[in-house]
DNA sequence: ATTGGATACTCTGCATACAATAGCCATGAA
DNA sequence: TTCATGGCTATTGTATGCAGAGTATCCAAT
C-alpha cells in the first residue's frame, strides 16, 4: 500500500470517527511525523481530504478539520434526498431481487438485534451497510455511485453527532424494510417514495437529537 | 496562482476541450516539462484529475485520459436528472425572482441569437452558463453545489461529442424558459418537472446525434 | 495603555535527488 | 517454436532541501 493512501485512509478514518475533532489543525510536518511518512505523500492525502470537503485551509496555520453544524445536516440531506431516491429507483429496476429478499428477511428479524445490546446494534448497522453496498452494486452508473460515496463520507460523520436510540432504530428498520420490499417487487416509484419518507424521518430525528443535545449542553 | 492549480486547470481544460483525447497517455515527466512545472505540483494535479474521474491509471504507462462512451452519457444523465431537479426545486424556493426574470426575458429573445451564426450561439451558451450560476448561487447547500460542479465537468466533455443543431437549441431554449418561469413564480414542483422533461429531451438528442455520427463514421 | 511597525519564525509550496516497482524484451532451453 | 526466466528500462513513489509568504510577537513610540 502506498504511503499516501495509508495517510489518507488513516486521517479519513480519524476525522469520521471524531478522533480528529472539527477545528483540529493538521500541519504537514507534525502529521507526517505522527503517521510515519514524509511530507510528500502526506500532502497528497491532505489535498484529497480537502477535495472531499473534510478539511479546509486556515490562513497561516495550515489545514483544519471542517466544522459540522446543524445547517450542514440540513444541507447534506438536500443532496442525500435526490441521490438516494434515484439510487433506490435504479436498484428496483436493475437489482437482483433475491439479494434484496435476503436483506428484507434479515430486516424483519432486526428487532431482536436492536434489543440485544451494543453487539446487536453493531450487527444492525452492518446490515444497513450491506444494503447500501447491494444498492450501489445494482446501479450501473459509476457517476451516481461516486456521488453516493462522497455523500456517505459526510453522513458517517454526522451520524456521530446524532446518536439514535433504540426506538428510532426500530422505526428506521421498518421504513427501510418498505424500501427493500419495493426493490424486491421491482416497484421503482414506491422505492423512491419510501426512501423519501425514510430520509425525512431520519432528518427530523437527527435534528431533534442534535437540538436536544445542544440545549442540554447549554443548560 | 500555485503551480499545481495552474497545471490542474490547464490539463482540465485540455481534457474537456478535447485537446487531450481519450486514451492519451499523461506521463509525469513529460507533462511537467510541457507545462513548465516540476513533478511535485503536476502529480497533485493528476491525482485530482483522477479523483474527478477524468484520468485513470494504465498499468506501467502512467495515467490516460478516460474514454467516454454512449453508456457514459446514459449513466451521467442518471446522476444529472436527480441533481438538477433538486437544484431547480431549491432555486424556485430560495432564488431571487428578479434575477431569474431577467434571464427569462433574455431566453425569450434567444431565437435571434441562435439564428445569427456562431457568435450568437456562443452568446446563447453563455446565457445558459449564467443560468447555471444563478441556480447554484440560489442553493445554499454546499454539498449539492459541489456535486453539480463535478457533474458539469463531465457534461462539458460529452457536449463536444453530441453537437446540437439550431433546431434543437431553439427547442431547448423553450424548455429552459419553462423551468426559469417556474422558478420566477416560486413553483418548485413545476420547476422540477420541467427540468425532468428538458433533460429527457436533451438526453434523447444527445444519443441520437452520437448514434448518427457513429453510423456516419462506419459508413 | 494602546497602536503601529519591524523582525523573526513557522508553515506551505516547489524542485530535485533517490528508491522501488512493474513491464517488456531478449535470450536460452525444452 | 514456444515458454520461462532474467535483466534492463521507463515510470511512479518517496524523501529532503530550499525559498517564499504569511502571521504572531515584541518593542517602541505616541
Amino acid at each position: 500500500m502506498r504511503a499516501s493512501d495509508k495517510a489518507y485512509q488513516t486521517l479519513l478514518d480519524e476525522i469520521v470517527e471524531g478522533t480528529l475533532q472539527p477545528g483540529t489543525v493538521l500541519a504537514e510536518v507534525e502529521q507526517a511525523a505522527r503517521l510515519g511518512v514524509s511530507r510528500t505523500p502526506l500532502r497528497e492525502a491532505l489535498s484529497h481530504l480537502r477535495k472531499d470537503g473534510l478539511v479546509e485551509p486556515l490562513a497561516g496555520r495550515g489545514l483544519i478539520v471542517t466544522a459540522v453544524s446543524i445547517d450542514d445536516i440540513v444541507e447534506l440531506y438536500e443532496l442525500r434526498q435526490p441521490l438516494e431516491q434515484q439510487a433506490a429507483r435504479l436498484a428496483a429496476q436493475r437489482g437482483n431481487p433475491q439479494i434484496f429478499a435476503q436483506i428484507a428477511a434479515e430486516l424483519r428479524e432486526s428487532d431482536k438485534l436492536i434489543s440485544s445490546g451494543a453487539e446487536g446494534i453493531r450487527a444492525y448497522y452492518q446490515l444497513n451497510e450491506r444494503l447500501d453496498r447491494a444498492i450501489e452494486d445494482s446501479i450501473s452508473s459509476a457517476y451516481l455511485v461516486s456521488a453516493l460515496k462522497g455523500l456517505h463520507l459526510h453522513l458517517a460523520r454526522i451520524r456521530r453527532l446524532s446518536r439514535q436510540n433504540a426506538d428510532r432504530l426500530r422505526a428506521a428498520a421498518i421504513e427501510t424494510l418498505v424500501i427493500v420490499e419495493a426493490i424486491v417487487n421491482r416497484d421503482a416509484d414506491l422505492a423512491a417514495s419510501a426512501t423519501h419518507v425514510h430520509l425525512q424521518q431520519s432528518l427530523r430525528n437527527s435534528l431533534d437529537t442534535v437540538r436536544t443535545r445542544t440545549v442540554e449542553r447549554v443548560a
